[in-house]
This record gives structure tokens, C-alpha cells and sequence, in this order.
DNA sequence: CGCCACGTTGAATTCAGTCAAAGAGCGTGG
DNA sequence: CCACGCTCTTTGACTGAATTCAACGTGGCG
């Protein structure tokens, strides 16, 4: 059965900070304490409709925040309109662990769907980097993620034509909603108009409209009721040639690991 | 008078990590203390020639260095040999604070001119972080700043022109070079052959060519031996609508400041 | 001096953009 | 329940920015 987002089944609805947690377990195991210090972390909930503005470019970054259900993106508009995504944000993602060192936010960060964000108490978020390194590390980990997915992105609007750029998007994203248990059978929600692809890929929305038709009439994927349905995954990433290596998912080198363990001795 | 790089007189040759606290200053003011601490950072000095991988893709990261001479990118290939570059690394830069949390790199990180590095201290950098929150803070902008241009500049593949996204990146490198005091008269040192400038905008280096053909035929650039002056600064950011806000050279907050203040007390 | 990599220019090609119009889906309100 | 209006999707024809291919300059270095 297909659903629309924002899901309101409990699939998607993980309360206190347990997205984030799903999400820092993705590198390495944390600790009953570890899990119990991030559970203090959010100080309140906030929810935002679609299509808002949660901060806007030239205001000053407020709390550190969790993005717990929905999609967002940081974006930036140029004077004369045009529209750059550069980051999608899906439950889990935390934004941003320093930010709050500048003056003015030099991007926004808009909602996609009705969003459900935690706000992060920051004297306690400090508190973590002095007194837990694993969970510490774990964050560091998913800012080195979040670079290196800036990086594929600029690979991709650097040297890859259409086809190439939409297919790695898509697989991108199966990839992170599959990591945080959110895809299922290579079923995800995608509520994105085919302008906000665009977007995100630096293409028209004519131009989309088309690559997408191709890779629906090659068998490659589906869409429907803003879900996508990756029929055949083998086939879209060779499309990206893509590889899911940069998104770290092989968890933490073995030195690492045991710096840390002996750390907790 | 015009000199090649890599620049033998002193202006770009800062010892210990002299570089890197210059970098720091930019962001907010250190303590004496700091400085002797970073001073100490440095366990051993390295030197590539150009046109070389300092550490390629699928390598295990090693240490952390600072760069203090010369010039380098982060790039990468793709299979059929499309490359692109994703940023450039200028004396001062740190590459990468955290980066050995990971198996392997995703990127390499290659020379354009000869290079000099300095091999930090793991430990005494994890270190810093716990007891130089002023330092450790500084690091983080450094870490912002650099996400900041990751941002403009799938901004600027995505959604630029070939001229605007050309005007952009010497602007983005006018900029940066005067911020370390190695721009002077809007003339800095630019290494490049055409088709590694294209390799980073995403352009063919036919295209850059005629580009550059025009920005020097509208007197705004004049390009000699290695050398880039930039004639018209406000011309040239006018065609890339730039704005060095991004780059975040107005410091920190005043809240941040004096919330570190109030800690060294 | 001569090599070789890099820069420069022109002509033909192509991928993606632009413009325009028609169709589908969805919520609202009569 | 259907009609309306809105936004988003889809398709076709034309345009244009950037690429490709190819040739010729040029400047630095052994």
C-alpha cells in the first residue's frame, strides 16, 4: 500500500532523538548511556507546513535542530530567481551542529513536506563532544558524510550529463531513506515537484519531465502518489555509474574503533 | 614585479603553523596561548612536487595536515575520465580535521604546484578541542567556510553561466588569497591551465578559453605568467553577482565571543 | 634549436533550454 | 456530485549555450 507523505504511521515517527540515533548507529555502536545522552539533547518540538521557510538566508542561526519527519532542503535563490538545492534532509539529519558560530545564515533551509523538527539544547550538544567521544565521533562522521555528499553533488552538476545526475540523486537518496529503515522493497517518498528536481540537479523541469519518461519507459523506476519505486536498482545506478561507498555506511576503521573502547576503559 | 609559484620569498613561506593561525585570526582574535598551542601542532614537514596525489581515492586517510605553500585540489575521477575539481586548497587550509574517522577516501587530494605541508598531531589536535575551546571554535568556522564554498559552488554549476561561474571562482580565489595576505593590487597567483579551470567549473577548456578571451578584452582580467590581475574587481563581481558574505571574513558572533570569553575566565 | 604541452580560433554538432499548448490530478465550493 | 480553478505534468517545435573536432600558434625548457 502506498501512502502520502507526511506518513503518519509510526514508521516514520521516531520520538526524543531515536532518528538520530537510528542514524549515528549507522557507523558505530553506541552505548546504553551513549543512547541515553542523546535522548536529553531536544528541548522542544516544532512543526512547519510545506513549502516554509524553517530559517532564511540573512537571519541569524538559532538553535541547532533535528529533523525528525519529512523532507527538507538547503537551498539559495539568485537575484534574478533561479534556484539552487544543495542538501536534502530527511529524518535524522541534524542541522547544523555549529552553525550558530556565524552572524547570518548565508542559505535557507525551506520545508518539502509538513516537517517535524527537535530543537537541541546547545549547551548539552558541547556537553557531548567533552564527555562522550563515541557519540562524539558519530557526529563528526555525519558531517563528513554530509561533505562528501556535497562532493558527489558537485561531481555531478560538474561533469555528468542529465540521465547520469537524476539517476544518482535517485540512488542517493534509496540509499540514506534505506539506512534510516525508510524505504522499503526500494520504495521511498519522493514528494518533489519535477521544478524542485530541477533544482536540485540544475536541469528545467522540461528537461526532467523527459529523463524521467526514459527511465520510466526502460523499466528503470516508478512513480506514483509522490512515491518512487525503484524497480531496478542494479540498472539505475549503473545509469550514475554509482556507488554507495561515499556515504560510509562501512562504519568506523578498526583504529578508530579501538581508540574509543579504550577511551571508555 | 611578477613572480611564478611556488613564491620563494617570504611572503607566502610561513613556518610552524604561522599559516594556519593567520587563516584563524580572520575569524576571531587569539590569545597568545593559542598561538604557542598551534605553534605546536606540527610533528613534520613534507614536500610534493606538482602534479601529484598527496593521498588518492581508496587510500586510508593519514594524518592531518595544514597547507602551507603552494596549491592543491580535492578531486575526482570518474571511470571514462570526466574529472572534477571540488576545492582548492590555499595556504592555510586544513585537510582534514577529521578525516581518519574514515576506512577510505572517497576523493584524492592532488598538487598543482609544489607543495608544502605540515603533518599535524592527532593527539594534540584532539586536544585543542578540549582545552582551547577559542582555537577549537576557530577550527569549526574554518570547517563552515569551507562547507559555505561547497555550497556556491554547486550554486554555480547548477544554476551559473559559463562567464558567471568563471568570474565567480577568481573572485572566490581573489578573495581568499587577500584574506591570507597573498593577494596584493587584486593580483595573486593562479597556476592553472585552462583545463584544470575547467576541470573546476565544469567546463570544456575550449569554453574557458574564449571565457577568459572576453574577460580580457573587456579589461577586467589580465593573466600572465601564471599570474592572474584582476583590473575591475567590481566588474568582475558584478558579472558573477558575488558577494564575499558567504565566506564569513566578519567574525564570529557577538554572543560566541563572549561565551568563550566568559569560559577563559 | 626544437620539442611538447598549453593556448587560441573556427566550424559543425548536440544536449539541454525556451516557448507554447494541452492533459492530468486534486482540492474547493457551488 | 460535478464543475471549476489551480498547480503540476507531458509533449512538440524551435533555439541556443556549450561541446566536439580539428588546425594552427606560442612560449618555456632541455
Amino acid at each position: 500500500m502506498i501512502r502520502s507523505t507526511p506518513q503518519d504511521d509510526n514508521s516514520a515517527f521516531l520520538p526524543g532523538a531515536k532518528s538520530l540515533a537510528r542514524k549515528l548507529t549507522r557507523f558505530m555502536p553506541l552505548t546504553d548511556d551513549d543512547l541515553r545522552m542523546l535522548d536529553t539533547l531536544p528541548i522542544s518540538e516544532e512543526r512547519f507546513p510545506a513549502d516554509t521557510d524553517i530559517i532564511g538566508e540573512g537571519m541569524q542561526p538559532r538553535s541547532v535542530f533535528l529533523l525528525q519527519e519529512g523532507m527538507a532542503v538547503r537551498y539559495r535563490c539568485l537575484a534574478d530567481g533561479r534556484r539552487q538545492i544543495m542538501t536534502f534532509l530527511l529524518p535524522g539529519d541534524l542541522c547544523n551542529p555549529h552553525m550558530f558560530l556565524l552572524k547570518t545564515m548565508d542559505h535557507s533551509i525551506g520545508t518539502l513536506t509538513p516537517v517535524r523538527i527537535a530543537a537541541l539544547s546547545r549547551e548539552r550538544l558541547v556537553g557531548v563532544f567533552a564527555t562522550h567521544p563515541r557519540v562524539s565521533a558519530a557526529l563528526w562522521w555525519t558531517s563528513l558524510q554530509e561533505q562528501a555528499m556535497l562532493h558527489e553533488h558537485i561531481v555531478s552538476l560538474g561533469r555528468r550529463d542529465a540521465k547520469e545526475r537524476i539517476a544518482f540523486l535517485l540512488c542517493e537518496l534509496l540509499w540514506r531513506y534505506d539506512a534510516m529503515g525508510l524505504a522499503e522493497d526500494g520504495m521511498y517518498s519522493l514528494p518533489l515537484t519535477q521544478t524542485e528536481l530541477g533544482d536540485a540537479v540544475g536541469l528545467t523541469p522540461v528537461h526532467v519531465n523527459r529523463v524521467l519518461r526514459d527511465f520510466r519507459t526502460q523499466g528503470l523506476i516508478l512513480m506514483k502518489h509522490r512515491m518512487l519505486k525503484v524497480l531496478d536498482v542494479e540498472g539505475l545506478q549503473e545509469v550514475a555509474s554509482f556507488s554507495k561507498d561515499y556515504l560510509h555506511f562501512d562504519g568506523a576503521s578498526a583504529e578508530v574503533l579501538n581508540y574509543l573502547n579504550r577511551l571508555e576503559a
